[in-house]
DNA sequence: AATACAGTTTACGTAAACGTAAACTTCTGA
DNA sequence: TCAGAAGTTTACGTTTACGTAAACTGTATT
């Protein structure tokens, strides 16, 4: 058993092409990342190989790309995952730039509290406005629909 | 009393300068988004005068960026808030497309829970690292700092 | 009158994040 | 053996969201 030394046990690596059809982006996207070094799938010869520490990483990105960071910021919020290494000067930044991205965050989260509150304010007026038209019809027409 | 026939009562129009003050955004930007139809002030002659509703527009068009909506996504959820009259159908599809962003902010909501709570793993891993940092050096220089 | 300041239009420039096309390699099944 | 599928590099194109510069207008101050 264990043919050549692999790299980590037991997990299988993926091509580009699934990749792709796993997280709904292009290879050319992919491609990009990769370029920009956000991304560094191993080779085989040619052909990218993507295992599960790639595909944790995509993950990662896209949720950055969804909440609309860029992808310096997403570099630097992912870079933060993987640098919990350092003496005590190094740590302090660290976590004074975890601070940061948390503040950001939770604007975001707030943000995202009012435009919902919003959409349910107008969602109400709708429902209202409606049912108003619902009596109407029913006076009307009697019964209103079928 | 009442001059003109003013457009509403008792509020104070801004000018292009005072709004960039308040909102932290350049000139170029508000022209740029009444381009795109996205605010419309009236004028005094040539100059912008802007007034709450536009001041209000703008807040919504800024927290909608905040949150990596594309400048078309946010005129239609601006227009949503805008829309609230027509007939059943119309009312539906409103409805609907409230639904759908919904959805999309509750997604965002979930991604910014995921990235606080690996943020909060890290910070917890630093912590830790300098609290064995901290017994070393008091071990070694006693007393640690000053 | 001259200067400054705030605003205006017009228009070209740019960074980010990919899209798209061309030309090539490398397997794989008929 | 050869077509087709999947992958590769290279390179130019495109969209979005503004930046930036030029040339002009209007008002206020010195």
């Amino acid at each position: 058993m264990s043919g050549q030394p692999n790299h980590l046990s037991g997990e299988r690596a993926h091509s580009i092409g699934e990749l792709t059809r796993e997280f709904g982006v292009t290879a050319r996207t992919l491609r990009f990342y990769e370029e920009r070094g956000l991304l560094r799938p191993r080779r085989a010869g040619q052909r990218r190989l993507y295992d599960r520490g790639d595909r944790t990483r995509l993950k990662l990105i896209l949720r950055g790309r969804r909440l609309g960071f860029s992808l310096d910021e997403i570099e630097e919020i992912v870079s933060l995952y993987e640098a919990p290494q350092g003496e005590a000067g190094q740590l302090q930044l660290l976590l004074d730039r975890i601070a940061e991205r948390r503040a950001e965050l939770e604007e975001k989260r707030r943000d995202i509290a009012a435009v919902l509150r919003d959409l349910a304010r107008v969602e109400a007026g709708c429902l209202e406005r409606l049912d108003e038209l619902g009596q109407k019809s029913a006076g009307t027409k009697r019964g209103g629909w079928a």
